[in-house]
DNA sequence: GTGAAAGCGCTAACAC
DNA sequence: GTGTTAGCGCTTTCAC
């Protein structure tokens, strides 16, 4: 600062007249000139240490590569940047105890607040969200009856959907490709198939799951491989759910191995609604979880709270919608492309820059 | 820190034996016992005010959605996080102006490095970079000339193996479905192609290219659509290299509604070698431009330049490699997956977390 | 509307 | 090996 002073004015005129507040047009003209004159632009980390706001968020979670969480990061980042806020990517780790630890390390006050998307939970966790000393905002179960603001959705509703969905266009023996239960989504997906498959509601002759290692498309393959070596009593598979859309990638590829035609022998559904699936060949049918909205909620969410805006804890529920394409087609269509990109019927959401990319 | 003191000790010893530097085992014990007590962990920002280092590395693309810049934030990240550095994501926008900006932007001080990879430069970014008051690293093309920190791999290199291989398993008649010209990868790659395509070595009867609006699966799709639409006089396309793999889809979604079968009738290849492409059907031949490695060099370039290493500008550079899939195979076979998940073959790299998901 | 001065939390000299 | 002290760059009372 020392160096705007050389515009002739005291410390103080030059912040204020940098940053807003209080100063006369002169002055505001004077220092704006100095300051440019001179390429200054005022110490972030001075500014942070005495407003005590680092005009930061960190947004966690357990893998940065995941598709889903890429575009929630990039939804978080479109909220923040223009707000002045800065996004810093971390990583939860694959267990509960690192992700406490990243919790606790709010402590050092690098970030005005969080979002987490935990893969999975428990009762420590909960208490270090509830005692972290910055806003944290959750994107996974609900969290609102212990004072957490959390962003959620009914995954294992959408489950149904599909499950309905399938149903509907005539599958009768359905089987689902499940992730680790262990984990809060898989937990969650496994309730919603079994709620929809079973009691006198499900139409259907017979469901059956098939958990897979992981949520990768290898896990899917594997999954799917042993899934369709059996022959239910009721006879073979004639759908399958997949309860993420890279595991349903491999469902495809499985089906391919086994000659079966897609969705002619098996349809079937994925849930995400990712890029991936939305190009696949054939184009996936696939439960939308609204990241990029639940993105947007959260950072909407943290920004209220850095705000200082001190009510209770929210929740904000984003309904799943079932998005139907190629894979639970009806009829068996020839392997062509519809008239238009696959995907093209659900643009619903924000004209955001879906499939852009580059390099 | 005053909560720490009731210790019964300095603050100086705190920081001591809180952060390493000489202090008897007896204080460490005592000091550290304190801290957990009082859940205390020690301020960021008065730290680095004090330092004048923010353990903080930003990461700047124009589109943190493309697959091939996630994965450099994740090799990044993986680099970055055991040194103890965070990772910011910002955004160079779409503009060389605005790329400008970011960068002078460092002058505020909040993190110790830049990594960037812009799609378009100029002399003016040049200069910003050249005057940047942290050290920058740009992934993208070489800038060692101008004195500056780069990672970059020879993309123009890499269509030419793509052609190569094209030739080689007996296609003459090439289309290139290239990005926007303007850009820097797009520039690179039409060299490439041109290059390859030109002279006496070219084996092949016909060259052409066709640009898409964007490097992305619905460009490609259009720009396909232009391409083979067209029959040139020596015979229809029986190939076809896209500048990227979004690009390389767009052209089998193309090819499908043509009714041509990939890679019988058409042979296609992509670049970038991204997770999308591994499991698409066909698997997709692609030039790797080694992504991740990019990622991890330009990190450890940041890492030793915040370690005040001086000495003069580095340039990495990572060879591209082809990787052969099924929509180059020679033969055209049934639809069937092969043995192992497509892509199985090129686990080269680092046992990195390729295709893991969740969620 | 402007200037002077205090102090955010920390680490690194410097004495002892 | 430990305590004392200065000061990093900024914003914000508090006087004027």
């Amino acid at each position: 600062m020392q160096v705007a002073e050389r515009a002739g004015v005291s410390l103080a005129s030059t912040s204020r007249a940098l940053h807003g507040t209080g100063a006369s047009r002169a002055m505001v003209d004077r220092v704006r000139a100095a300051a440019a004159e001179l390429g200054y632009s005022p110490d972030a980390i001075g500014r942070s240490l005495r407003m005590k706001r680092t005009f930061q968020v960190a947004f966690a979670v357990a893998d940065i590569g995941n598709p889903v969480y890429v575009e929630m990061l990039t939804a978080i980042h479109e909220v923040l940047a223009p707000h002045g806020y800065r996004v810093v990517v971390m990583s939860t780790g694959h267990t509960v105890a690192s992700t406490i630890d990243l919790v606790r390390s709010l402590g050092s006050g690098f970030v005005d607040g969080l979002i987490v998307s935990p893969l999975r939970t428990d009762d420590e966790l909960v208490k270090a969200i509830q005692q972290a000393p910055v806003p944290v905002v959750v994107i996974g179960r609900s969290l609102e009856k212990q004072g957490i603001d959390s962003v959620s959705t009914d995954s294992a509703a959408g489950l149904g959907q599909a499950v309905a969905h399938l149903v509907e266009i005539g599958r009768r023996r359905i089987g689902f490709v499940n992730g680790p239960l262990d984990t809060t989504p898989g937990a969650a997906r496994q309730r919603g198939f079994d709620a929809a498959t079973s009691g006198p509601a499900f139409a259907g002759d017979h469901a059956e799951t098939e958990q897979a290692d992981d949520f990768t498309v290898a896990a899917g393959l594997a999954a799917a491989r042993r899934l369709l070596s059996r022959t239910p009593a009721a006879g073979p598979f004639d759908a399958v759910v997949a309860a993420n859309d890279l595991l349903a990638i491999g469902v495809i590829r499985a089906a391919g191995e086994l000659g079966l035609s897609v969705p002619g022998a098996l349809a079937i559904t994925g849930m995400d609604d990712t890029e991936i699936g939305r190009v696949f060949q054939p184009s996936l049918t696939s439960v939308s979880l609204g990241s990029a909205e639940r993105g947007r909620a959260a950072a909407r969410l943290v920004l209220d709270r850095v705000g200082d805006v001190v009510e209770p804890a929210q929740q904000i529920a984003i309904g799943p919608h079932l998005v139907v394409r190629e894979s639970t087609l009806p009829a068996d269509p020839p392997a062509a492309t519809p008239a238009d990109l696959p995907g093209a019927e659900d643009v619903a959401g924000p004209p955001a820059s879906k499939e852009k990319s580059a390099r």
